[in-house]
DNA sequence: TTCTGCCTCTTTCCATCGTCAAGATTGAGG
DNA sequence: CCTCAATCTTGACGATGGAAAGAGGCAGAA
């Protein structure tokens, strides 16, 4: 039995197929709508052909949910990278990527940052997280020096929180319901200014 | 023709049990763990039992969204009450009330600042949730009465973003890992009177 | 080269899910 | 008492995640 080119018995990228197709899915349909079998069909492949890549769709949450740390840690560094200035402009840098990404992928950043991710528990998503987690705290640690220990760990808790707080409620609409991308943008940066000046303040 | 709670059968309060078997269901399980069957099965009635209390599985949930929102607002008020000083420390006790109900309800927490709950969309759930920003809304106003709309505006930003963002991350377990609960706790109120800080600072 | 073994994918099957349709049960009003 | 409508049960359908078994295709051994 003849089969064409475009769909040989041995796909040989599947996995990373799989992965773009659930990333897709995954912002389309929402974590509820998300199913393994819509992915294998958006492949091109059978229902069960996945198997062999991820032991179970939770494996599959968690690779995106990996990917999604990667990148959240690209952007933060690419945006870092592109600004001018000292400690205090990387870190309002730093949110800026974050917030680029997050709204750039919100289902995945809410999976990412969800109990259901969490439980997962899988030792490469935990890395990844902590990999996020550790570019934060070099920032604040960048714009406090000389701050004590624990002022650079609450500043830390802080810069973080308001960060993510801020897009995750932006991205839930619970913030700025009709206003425009560009208020919207404005207001983000006016917090990452108001946190930037909060942590320096409170840590020199 | 009579409402269904007012003329109850053979449950008597099949709706109630229902929402109050789903919440435990979701604390234990998780949104994708979440069954409608398994909530008829814990309040001892058959599978499509249900239907007649809520139209889908999407019905349900945004009920007990809804209860959630309602809850979030009651425990903000409740600590406020409690709470001696002035609208600084309401501020406070607010983002304090805020964290102790989403510490209460992770589950039920973040279904409320979900994607799938915005999917939703129904009158009640928006306006549920809509009580609550006004609450923080208003504290803010109290805590700085004389800043203009747009400081105002701003302060809300960041005093709902902090709060969210920190109760948020710390549920995730993105923040604390193997502190105590204790440590835990003087982490928020540090986080909450640097916050309660700056929105006075800036605004005054 | 041919053969053999292993990795990959398909097919088939099962229990469970949400929802619908139809039948059974029960309390209330005529 | 008797009908009737609201409530609940039973049964069914398509879809899902996962397991089992078989077929296809590649790569190394002979």
């Amino acid at each position: 039995m003849a089969r064409s080119k475009a769909q040989p018995y041995h796909h040989g990228q599947l996995r990373e197929a799989l992965a773009s197709s659930g990333r897709a899915l995954l912002e389309e349909k929402g974590i509820r709508g998300f199913t393994l079998r819509e992915c294998a069909r958006r492949a091109g492949v059978s229902h069960a052909a996945p198997a062999y890549h991820f032991a179970s769709i939770d494996d599959l949450l968690a690779e995106l949910a990996v990917q999604g740390f990667n990148e959240l840690a690209a952007a933060m560094t690419a945006e870092v990278a592109r600004a001018e200035g000292g400690a205090t402009s990387h870190l309002v840098a730093q949110g800026v990527g974050y917030m680029a990404f997050a709204a750039g992928n919100p289902a995945l950043f809410q999976l990412m940052f969800s109990r259901e991710a969490n439980r997962l528990e899988t030792p490469a998503l935990a890395a990844a997280a902590e990999a996020v987690r550790n570019l934060h705290a070099a920032a604040v640690e960048a714009a406090i020096p000389h701050a004590s220990g624990e002022i650079k760990q609450r500043m830390a808790d802080f810069a973080g929180a308001s960060v993510h707080g801020f897009i995750s409620l932006l991205l839930d609409g619970q913030i700025g319901g009709k206003d425009s991308s560009r208020a919207l943008k404005a207001r983000g940066l006016s917090l990452l200014s108001a946190m930037a000046e909060t942590v320096v303040r409170v840590g020199s």
